[in-house]
RNA sequence: GGGCCCCUAGCUCAAUUGGCAGAGCAGAGGACUUUUAAUCCUUUGGUUGUGGGUUCGAGUCCCACGGGGCCUACCA
């Protein structure tokens, strides 16, 4: 480890791979045995997997990544926990949906049909942005292995000490178990998230009607074995047979699960995720700072890892919400929200690595899919630039190289010819989505490449985030038709302007030619050559002339360079829209 | 009730285990035959929310206060 070296900047990835290793060495020993250092990470496909859930994935990657760069073996693990319940039905889904609320979400079908289930059709796009990012990762299902019986030993032991359990919880439950509901709520948010709460209840079931405290609290839940819902309650439970009995809420089902011998629930969350802990051998685990709050899931599971399984919690960082655009928070039961796939869209992989990991995980920011994108590509080029000096090695040429490269991807892609972002979205604003001719135009401007492919995959998304993210207002529209009205009104110089220019005018246009073309045809007008001088009245002709131009081609008084607006319309385009229609 | 984040130029924000307060945009000036939210150069702009403290040194660490925002308590 080059810890304490003047020369080696250190950042959140250093420090976070420092607690991991550490935490490692803790339990397996100075050498670590041949025990792989375990980054884990969990997420819940039960809607889309927003930016926010990203950061998830991305911190465990990040410091796996930098664990492997150390040469100590180390693996991203990654968890579905599709064997979550299905809570409740996410806006502009089919209503009749609600029937499967309390369903595993691997067993709710996807409402597209394009999936096997609700849980893969949302991990499926997300399993695709992830490759593009060249994270690699172990997967894991929740929903396999709780019904291989994988944790069955944890879930007889969390049963037998269910007491201990209860009494970590129970620390942490402060007051309010009734008072809330009798308390006036103070705001509408809070009336809202009351009513939330009370109606959770209602549909799960647990306020345990007639169930003594002990199976109120236990933490294991059945998933019934006739509808397949968790809308289950507790009758009874043998010790020594470790029978459960249970009744369905929604069904009336009464059955009996054999802990020792079926599969078919699981441990409540808060021993879920310490149970995971100490089966996986996990050292480091992020969460949304949420989970880090005293008596949520990680500080509870602290406790309880240690207590009932005799292992040692992993190091923790918790990480803050990543907005969109202007919104601070996003929700993942609300429709709409931008995923990974969507950025990927409009950043280039590497430039989406970069938002998350130049930030410290517990400040919050924003992937802005606005007019902003245009400056991150800018600093993101000039940190390119910087980076290839290994002179200037600092903070933020580690970022950068984080954001560029993994272990098992390699270099992720890059443009062979690095064009401003902002000059291809400009021209792509004007040609009708033609990469061929941005191709070209790009060329002629100066940025010599062999083909379009030099130019990707960032003029695709340039193309992608001006037709799909600028607002209509702030691009440029070329007329369909010519302005007759305009065409008819034409005073003497400009008639002779337009009759000149287009005389004037070859099919095959060349930037050169055409700019000479545009700034001369006023100076021909007052009998000047087109390499001479302009006086101040060719300049005000000139101001004069473009605007012409400008209120033909795309009705307005400014726009794009004229010069590659032509190149960009073609000829023909420009003949038809400067001359009247007969 | 508890926890966390933020407050830095007119605006949006950087400053990564304390080390000369910085960019972009906006503004001003200039150059390129120059109309353009597609060029380049120069330049204005600051008591880092307030008040204390630690330190040779604080935007950064500690305490208090003000303002803004997020999370959390039952359940997963």
């Amino acid at each position: 480890m080059a810890r304490g070296n003047q020369g080696e900047p250190t950042d959140w990835v250093t420090r976070a791979a420092d607690d991991a290793i550490r935490h490692a060495r803790d339990v397996y020993g100075e050498d670590l045995g041949d025990h792989v250092i375990t980054c884990a990470s969990g997420a819940s496909p039960s809607g889309p997997i927003h930016l926010g859930n990203l950061r998830e994935f991305l911190t465990v990657h990040f410091v796996a990544e930098e664990i492997k760069r150390r040469g100590i073996a180390a693996r991203h693990l990654h968890s579905w926990d599709d064997y979550d319940r299905f809570r409740k039905v996410p806006a502009g889904i089919d209503p009749s949906f609600a029937d499967h609320i309390g369903r595993p979400l691997s067993s709710v079908p996807d409402p597209w049909d394009c999936h096997q289930s609700w849980a893969d059709h949302f991990k499926a796009p997300l399993q695709a942005a992830l490759a593009e990012l060249g994270v690699a990762m172990e997967e894991m299902s929740q929903t396999e292995r709780y019904r291989a019986g994988t944790y069955r030993d944890q879930i007889l032991t969390a049963v037998r000490r269910r007491d201990d359990i209860e009494q970590v919880m129970a620390k942490y439950r402060t007051k309010q178990l009734e008072g809330a509901t009798s308390a006036a709520p103070e705001s509408p948010e809070e009336a809202a998230a009351l009513a939330d709460s009370v109606a959770n209840d209602d549909e799960s079931g647990l306020t345990g009607l007639g169930a003594t405290d002990d199976l109120a609290r236990f933490p294991f839940k059945p998933y019934c074995r006739e509808c397949g819902r968790d809308t289950t309650i507790i009758t009874s439970y043998d010790e020594d047979t470790t029978d459960l009995a249970y009744t369905c809420q929604v069904c009336a089902y009464q059955g009996v699960t054999n802990l020792t011998t079926d599969n078919e629930g699981k441990l409540v969350w808060k021993v879920d995720w310490p149970m995971r802990w100490s089966v996986e051998g996990v050292d480091f685990e992020p969460g949304g700072v949420d989970h880090a709050t005293p008596g949520s899931s990680y500080t509870v599971g602290k406790e309880l890892v240690k207590r009932v399984y005799g292992g040692r919690a992993p190091s923790f960082v918790g990480y803050s919400f990543v907005g969109a655009g202007g919104q601070v928070k996003m929700s993942s039961s609300r429709g709409g929200v931008p995923t990974a796939s969507d950025a990927l869209q409009i950043l280039e992989a590497p430039i989406l690595r970069w938002l998350y990991v130049r930030r410290q995980p517990k400040q919050a920011f924003n992937v802005d899919f606005g007019a902003e994108v245009v400056r991150l590509y800018d600093e993101w080029d000039a940190l390119a630039k910087k980076s290839a000096d290994p002179e200037r090695s600092d903070a933020q040429t580690l970022a950068f190289e984080r954001a560029s490269s993994t272990s098992s991807a390699g270099r992720l892609p890059t443009p062979a010819v690095v064009v401003p972002f902002r000059l291809l979205s400009s021209v792509a604003d004007v040609t009708a989505g033609s990469a061929e001719l941005i191709s070209t135009i790009i060329g002629n401007v100066g940025y010599e490449h062999a083909s379009v492919a030099d130019l990707e995959p960032r003029l695709g998304k340039a193309m992608t985030w001006t037709s799909e993210y600028v607002p209509t207002e702030d691009r440029t529209t070329v007329r369909e038709t010519p302005d007759a009205d305009r065409l008819g009104a034409l005073n003497e110089d400009e008639e002779l302007w337009l009759r000149q220019l287009l005389d004037r005018m070859p099919d095959d246009l060349h930037l050169d030619d055409t700019t000479a073309l545009i700034y001369g045809v006023p100076k021909l007008a007052r009998g000047l050559g087109l390499d001479d001088a302009p006086t101040d009245q060719v300049k005000q002709d000139q101001k004069d002339f473009f605007r012409l131009l400008y209120n033909l081609l795309v009705d307005a008084d400014r726009g794009p360079r004229l010069p590659t607006l032509f190149l960009a319309l073609g000829a023909e385009k420009i003949r038809t829209l400067l001359t009247p229609p007969s």
